[in-house]
RNA sequence: CGGGGUGUAGCGUAGCCCGGUCAUCGCGCCUGCUUUGGGAGCAGGAGGUCGCAGGUUCGAAUCCUGCCACCCCGACCA
């Protein structure tokens, strides 16, 4: 069989791209570091927006918009979070073009504005500074909202979904009256998250929290879920911050206790963005293109009539228009492609690249057989099933499809997991192998760069969910309470 | 932002070193006929400011300068 990519994963950053651009998810716009997300993509996203959204509201969060533009001046309040983004934010200053005379448009230098503008690259200052409005007693807390919105960061290298230069995100800002509370908060969003990539991406992903040099700007604990992708590699897939009280501190957030004392409101920030796109790419896809989990595909099923005949094409469209309707009511989602521009065996394969779970053929053989031709994505198989199954047995695959899927991505993540007790066993491991790499590390930031400087991979997390286990520093031979997540990243 | 590379039709490309019937080929697109259970065949056809702007030259896709975009490697990062 033809092979939809060229490149195999041997080359993994062309397949991928390859991939992103074939299966007609997304495409390089020719503005620096942006993407056009197409409607494929966009709708896939949907599905995840759709699910994260119900979600957080069901763990009491409501929606809110907040600007784009932020004043330089909002930034400067907080030391460590300007430190953090400083380098990568595009700026406003100006608000008007005009002709040049010579038929070209310059921008007006008597239209530059007092104070720049800053495209948001995150929002906790603007946000912060209108939470300072809000909240005034312990009554107006907790503060839990979340905002559906674009960002924008110069980052120096883009990746479509991975890293561009806008993307798409939610980014949740919550206020709490207490400490634990604020830290409860941001352990909660790490875990639903984890919820979602496990159980709707079925991508699964390490929970833990992130070191120090690691951290977010301005956060005082940072919690991670860390996938691992096909080439062995790490992708960060979402982070939940705990803020302490510093953004309370620099935009001045206090609220009155029961008690009548005044203090600062604890924080927490949260999001996941357009970069699980990439995650649910890079961890289910193969040569064939993309394999999208039924939880997520924007069509779970498609039908594909085979017919010479007007006569065979209406037989079988009705066979196919039945079946439609009595899985629809199942709440699957289906398509009857009966383009007549298209043969079948292009429409195979472009659902293929486009990872559709699940594709129905249906012929005069079948008509007359009273059956139907199912084949499934994940595994490429395909068998004859009775017309009079079919809704059971698809019903049945859509979690099929979705556990299989989540088993394959389980089954690598623990083949390319490593436990090492040296920093020689480290680097061959890293060299020859990549993936996770369990090891001891003795807690200093020192020797975490000293890693990263010579070998590329950086401790991706602090895992929760691992034997702690003591054990002695891989570099240094210092003590160490657990091992950590080694990983190079994406 | 540093190093390397690329830019030729919707996509992928040949040509560039050695300036001159070199704008090549494949896919896709359009028309017609035959086809339709894994990307159909044949015949005909349309489509290109050779990334952009200058320069050198009788003549530039080809040489020179500047700019832009993209890709890869680093630094940075959701």
């Amino acid at each position: 069989m033809a092979k939809n990519l060229t490149t195999r994963k041997e080359d993994y950053s062309k397949w991928y791209n390859e991939l992103v651009i074939k299966a007609d998810l997304a495409e390089n716009s020719g503005v620096r570091g942006c993407m056009v997300i197409k409607p494929y993509g966009y709708a896939i996203w949907e599905n995840m927006q759709a699910q994260l959204d119900k979600m957080f509201k069901e763990t009491g969060h409501e929606n809110a918009y907040f600007p784009l533009f932020i004043p330089k001046s909002y930034f400067s309040k907080e030391a460590s979070h300007v430190d953090g983004f400083a380098k990568e934010c595009a700026v406003v200053t100006h608000y008007r073009l005009k002709n040049d005379g010579n038929g070209g448009i310059i921008v007006d230098p008597d239209a530059k504005l007092e104070e720049e503008l800053i495209v948001r690259p995150t929002s906790e200052t603007i946000i912060w500074d209108t939470y300072r409005k809000w909240i005034q007693s312990y009554r107006d807390l907790p503060l839990l909202i979340n905002q559906w919105a674009n960002v924008v960061r110069w980052e120096m290298r883009t990746r479509l979904f991975l890293r561009t230069a806008e993307f798409l995100w939610q980014e949740g800002h919550t206020a709490h009256a207490t400490k634990n509370e604020a830290i409860a908060e941001a352990e909660q969003m790490m875990n639903v998250y984890a919820h979602f990539v496990e159980e709707y991406m079925a991508v699964p992903v390490i929970k833990g929290t992130k070191t120090e040099s690691e951290r977010f700007a301005g956060a005082l604990e940072t919690y991670c879920i860390e996938a691992l992708m096909q080439d062995g590699k790490a992708l960060q897939a979402g982070t939940s911050h705990f803020l302490g009280q510093n953004f309370a501190k620099a935009f001045d957030v206090k609220f009155a206790d029961k008690d009548g004392s005044l203090d600062y409101v604890w924080a927490t920030s949260w999001g996941v963005s357009t970069r699980l796109m990439g995650a649910l790419i890079m961890t289910h896809s193969d040569d064939n293109g993309l394999v999208i989990p039924p939880k997520l595909a924007p069509n779970q099923v498609v039908i594909v009539p085979i017919y010479r005949s007007d006569e065979d094409f209406e037989n079988v469209s009705e066979v196919a228009n039945s079946l439609m309707v009595e899985l629809r009511k199942k709440g699957i989602r289906v398509k009857f492609d009966n383009r007549d521009t298209h043969k079948p065996g292009w429409k195979f394969n472009e659902y293929e690249l486009k990872g559709v779970p699940v594709r129905i053929a249906i012929g005069p053989k079948d008509v007359e057989n009273g059956t139907i031709e199912v084949a499934r994505r994940d595994t490429l198989s395909k068998e004859s099933i009775n017309r009079d199954d079919a809704v059971e047995k698809i019903e049945r695959l859509m979690d099929e499809i979705q556990q299989n899927l989540f088993n394959k991505a389980i089954k690598h993540r623990k083949e390319n997991t490593t436990e090492v007790s040296t920093y020689d066993e480290f680097k061959k491991v890293l060299k020859e192998k990549g993936g996770f790499i369990l090891a001891h590390w003795d807690g200093t930031a020192e020797t975490e760069e000293k890693v990263k400087n010579e070998t590329k991979a950086t401790i991706r997390c602090i895992p929760f969910e691992s034997t702690k286990v003591a054990g002695v520093c891989m570099v240094t031979g210092k003590q160490s309470l657990q091992r950590v997540i080694f990983a190079k990243a994406y």
